[in-house]
RNA sequence: GCGGAUAUGGCGUAAUUGGUAGCCGCGCCAGACUUAGGAUCUGGUGCCGUAAGGCGUGGGGGUUCGAGUCCCUUUAUCCGCACCA
């Protein structure tokens, strides 16, 4: 659709920048802090300024939230909407690499692009208060965090982090077999011992106890990127950005003890509206299983060896036992004839990358160790082997191999031939040959057999007769493991925030508050040195003033994005991460909208961030985001257009069968409504400037099918685009009305004339035949009033419930419903501007000021429901017989039954459908149906 | 393998939560205005059928006076996790 200027009376490309410049004037979206109000904080996830922009998937979630944000306003709150930059990251480092530009100046760009384009689609942010993750001012309070987690522990007994100087204390006094503190393997020392210790012992030894420590672990080296990948940034062994290999390393890093929190992680689910998904997905990484820890004596030795395992009933069926290849106990346990078997064994598996084990998971291997455990229930001396099923960091690294009642244990006991015993089996069933069986029988539901002192129990009753059992005995006990495991802080990377630690005699030490932020400092190339350190290593003087040197690794992209919700309630302060006053207003994000990509990163670790700062005081909430919705991703639709094979002629898609064809991808931006401009075909690229077409009823019809948005489908659609040709309105509905928020779907244009006219119908409403503004002040029919007070319920449960596209839809039903009245009352339109302001904002500020409004209409009232005048007298009522409905008759509201089923009766057409059957009985559901039963 | 979500016209979707299936929009068909129309307006449009009528919410079964909605079962697609003891 193109409008020449002349035609156009709805002139959005006037409008639009128009009110954009009042706002911006006006500082319309700057917000205080105002105790007289209710708060209501509203947040987008901020997005990384990418060099290629925004395309029109990005803006899903702004669009939602700030039409929430605006409807929120109008209903007298205050409302918190800000916007902001992860601005450290990859590809500007990436960039800076092969450019040798300066990522600060790259990124500098893109946010400024990124602003031009936001700043087109009208939304309402307070721009006063963003936030840059990679300025020093706002990484000064992510350094300042850090510090803090350097400085604690976790009590487990208190369930919270603590100074380190009361763990000190408890050290000084009892040594650290008293305190149940959260902490990394370690040995046990006494008051006496621990007070003997050297400065840098006791450091050495802190470190397994503080949130943010130091360990040799292993990570995902990624050797393409010189980096450490943290979990969720490898896929497949493959790094998420960029796709390179990734293999496994040991090597001294910072980290986060953010296993520590994972009960409340866990626990905590419970009090916040998320979807169900999400808040699954969490539990599932979080991964709580309930067992208990058992001691198995070693025959002939003194030594034991601790399992995890979630079925003590099944002990008694317990008839071999497997370690992880890396557990520190296989040396000691190999005998001398098969000391090389397993040194071979270990050697294969360190050889082979986590991606090979993947994709051979179904392939059973193992070895044993020549030595015999025994089992404390049955007594009988039971094999020890290592296997990779058994993995090193869950649990203790060992397990007592049940093959009757777990499908792996059952699998690798047919392969290398060990017993099997069952113990549980479903009631009423006889016991059949275990090695008989294809599947183990894993159900927590049965009867116990073969076990002694248990036989007879169901599964849960054993369970803890067994617990309680082994406490008593102290062979074991109830034990909770977790699968979160600490996060990897370090990146051996330039663009991201610097640690504030230094290094004294090796030992690591925080910088003090005031020498806060430490400043990312100059390199002359930001690659890693020739010794193998990481950019930082290239700075002159990357040390204190005494000449102690800082460390070289920066922190990750989670860093940053861990706490900005907080900075943006008081993005300015100097002395803190934000004031008591600002955090005591704002408390907490009431809805956040983003994406569900990052379930398991951001969303887990930010609250685990403010957990932490909880703990300590600085913020009043233990939750950062109440209410999360996840927008759905918007995909591509690509078009397609279909060569003859060996020529340059293209056919139209419902002719192609006849021809032997190639499907080549077009530039979606040169098609409308699946129609191809041969035009712009011709001169998109040289090689079609004399293509040739064979067309269907005038036309090119060109082929589609949904595909990620990407470039190289030609399938990216920038919201300028549309702006330019719609306007942001337009945009902000289209979007919208594409369907549920949550879902996720194909960008498609081919809607959007609709949205278009739709405005322009609403702007009609307000203007006669010459496009003048012709309002009357008359008095509103009841029909008018009908349609208006039906809109204003329907828009405002629609917003409540986030259903922003049947919202839409309801404004076209009024506006339909006032054209075909003929409305032009003010007492009509003025509430109707005030409704569609949250979607619509230039054309509602542009209408609101024609009405004769000198304020904006972001800070009109929202219209209020009222029932008398929707309600009506008569009820049009289906009747239907068998549940069919036949026909429909009108009849008052409210009528009593006996009356309804009397004109039922009565109806000249009810004898039809009764075709002479006698009536069984007649159900009346009042105001809504009746039903004949015959 | 485990966990979660989704499935409705040619297309995007809607359905007061167990009560008229297909609202709104696109597209399509017919008409009006017009020099013209990719503008605007009017009417039509789930499928089969000339019609009467029949059939219809991925498939099969069930509960119910009544099922897109609840239960069982099955298929397909998407997402998350993946030897977690």
């Amino acid at each position: 659709m193109k409008l020449t200027y002349k035609e156009m009376d709805y002139t959005f490309n006037e409008i639009e920048p128009k009110w954009q410049e009042y706002w911006k004037k006006n500082k319309t979206y700057k917000v205080v802090e105002d105790k007289s109000k209710s708060k209501f904080y509203v947040l987008d996830m901020f997005p990384y300024p990418s060099g290629a922009g925004l395309h029109v998937g990005h803006p899903l979630g702004y669009i939602a939230s700030d039409i929430y944000s605006r409807y929120k306003r109008l209903n007298g709150f205050n409302v918190l909407h800000p916007m902001g930059y992860d601005a450290f990251g990859l590809p500007a480092e990436q960039y800076a690499i092969q450019t040798g530009q300066h990522p600060a100046k790259t990124t500098d760009i893109n946010i400024k692009r990124y602003r031009e384009q936001l700043d087109k689609i009208g939304f309402s942010f307070d721009w006063s208060r963003e936030v840059r993750t990679c300025e020093p001012q706002y990484y000064k309070w992510t350094q300042w965090a850090f510090v803090k987690m350097f400085n604690s522990w976790f009590n487990i007994d208190a369930q919270k982090a603590e100074p380190i100087e009361k763990l000190l204390l408890e050290f000084e006094k009892n040594g650290n077999t008293k305190v149940n503190a959260a902490h990394s393997e370690t040995t046990e020392f006494s008051a006496s011992q621990w007070n003997a210790l050297s400065e840098k012992d006791k450091e050495e030894i802190l470190l397994n106890y503080r949130l943010a420590y130091l360990a040799d672990v292993m990570v995902n080296w990624c050797p393409a990127l010189g980096t450490v990948l943290a979990n969720d940034e490898v896929k497949e062994g493959l790094s998420v950005r960029g796709g390179h290999p990734v293999e496994q390393r040991k090597m001294r890093q910072w980290c986060l003890r953010i296993s520590a929190y994972a009960k409340r992680l866990l626990d905590d689910l419970e009090r916040l509206e998320w979807t169900d998904s999400l808040k699954e997905i969490q539990r599932n990484w979080i991964g709580r299983s309930e067992g208990a820890e058992m001691l198995f004596k070693l025959k002939d030795s003194e030594s034991e060896i601790l399992v995890f395992t979630t079925r003590p009933d099944t002990i008694y069926g317990a008839t071999f036992m497997v370690l992880a290849p890396e557990s520190e106990l296989v040396d000691s346990l190999t005998t001398p004839e098969y000391r090389s078997a397993i040194e071979g064994y270990i050697a294969d598996t360190k050889k082979r990358t986590e991606r090979e084990r993947m994709s051979e998971a179904k392939k059973v291997t193992g070895q044993f160790t020549g030595s015999y455990a025994i089992n404390p229930f049955t007594n009988n001396p039971i094999p020890i082997w290592i296997s990779e099923y058994v993995l090193a960091g869950y649990g203790t690294g060992a397990i007592m191999a049940v093959p009757a009642h777990d499908s792996r244990d059952l699998l690798f006991a047919k392969t290398f031939g060990l017993p099997i015993v069952q113990t549980v089996i479903r009631p009423g069933e006889t016991p059949s040959d275990p090695s008989t069986w294809s599947e183990s029988y894993d159900s927590k539901e049965g009867i116990v057999i073969n076990s002694d002192i248990i036989n007879g129990l169901d599964v849960k009753s054993a369970i803890s007769t067994i617990n309680n059992f082994v406490e008593e005995k102290g062979i074991g006990k109830k034990k909770i493991n977790y699968r979160l495991r600490d996060a990897i802080f370090s990146r051996q990377r330039y663009w991201g925030e610097p640690f504030p630690i230094y290094y004294k005699d090796g030992i690591p030490y925080p910088l003090e508050d005031k020498q806060l932020p430490l400043e990312l400092p100059e390199v002359d190339a930001y690659l890693p040195t020739e010794k193998g350190e990481p950019p930082l290593g290239r700075a002159t003087n990357w040390q204190t003033s005494e000449g102690y040197p800082y460390e070289m690794s920066t922190m990750p992209g989670f860093a940053g994005s861990s706490a900005y919700y907080l900075r943006y309630m008081d993005p300015t302060n100097s002395e803190a991460l934000v004031s008591k006053e600002a955090n005591e207003y704002w408390e907490n994000v009431d809805l956040y909208i983003g994406g569900t990509e990052h379930a398991t990163g951001h969303l887990i670790y930010s609250r685990f961030w403010n957990k932490f700062l909880y703990d300590l005081g600085y913020v009043c909430k233990d939750e950062p985001f109440k209410k999360l919705i996840n927008q759905g991703m918007i995909q591509g639709r690509s078009n397609f257009v279909y060569r003859v094979k060996g020529t340059n002629k293209y056919v139209s898609l419902n002719l192609r069968k006849d021809y032997d064809i190639t499907e080549i991808h077009v530039d979606v931006n040169i098609v409308d409504n699946d129609i191809l401009d041969t035009a712009k075909f011709k001169t998109w690229r040289p090689e079609f400037a004399d293509a040739e077409f064979i067309l269907e009823d005038g036309k090119y019809i060109c082929g589609w099918a949904v595909e990620k948005m990407s470039k190289s489908m030609w399938n990216v659609v920038s919201p300028d685009d549309i702006v330019n040709r719609y306007g942001a309105d337009t945009l902000r509905l289209y979007e919208m009305f594409l369907g549920p928020l949550e879902q996720s779907k194909p960008w498609d244009t081919n809607g959007i004339d609709g949205v278009f006219k739709f405005l322009r119908r609403l702007w009609r409403l307000f203007h006669d035949n010459n496009n003048s503004f012709a309002v009357s002040n008359e008095a509103a029919t009841p029909q008018e009033l009908k349609t208006l007070h039906k809109t204003i319920k329907k828009l405002t449960e629609d917003i409540e419930k986030f259903s922003f596209n049947t919202g839409v839809s309801a404004f076209m039903i009024c506006v339909n419903e006032l054209t075909e009245q003929k409305c032009n009352k003010r007492a009509i339109l003025e509430p109707l501007t005030v409704l569609i302001a949250p979607y619509a904002p230039h054309i509602a500020e542009e209408l609101w000021s024609l009405l004769g409004h000198s304020t904006t209409v972001c800070d009109a009232q929202w219209p209020v429901f009222d029932g008398k005048f929707v309600v009506d007298s008569t009820f049009t009522c289906p009747v239907s017989f068998n549940g069919k409905t036949r026909f429909m008759i009108d009849i008052p509201l409210n009528l009593p039954k006996e009356e309804v089923e009397k004109m039922v009766l009565e109806n000249e057409n009810t004898a039809k459908y009764l075709e002479g059957k006698p009536l069984k009985k007649i159900i009346v559901v009042p105001n809504k149906i009746v039903n004949v039963v015959v």
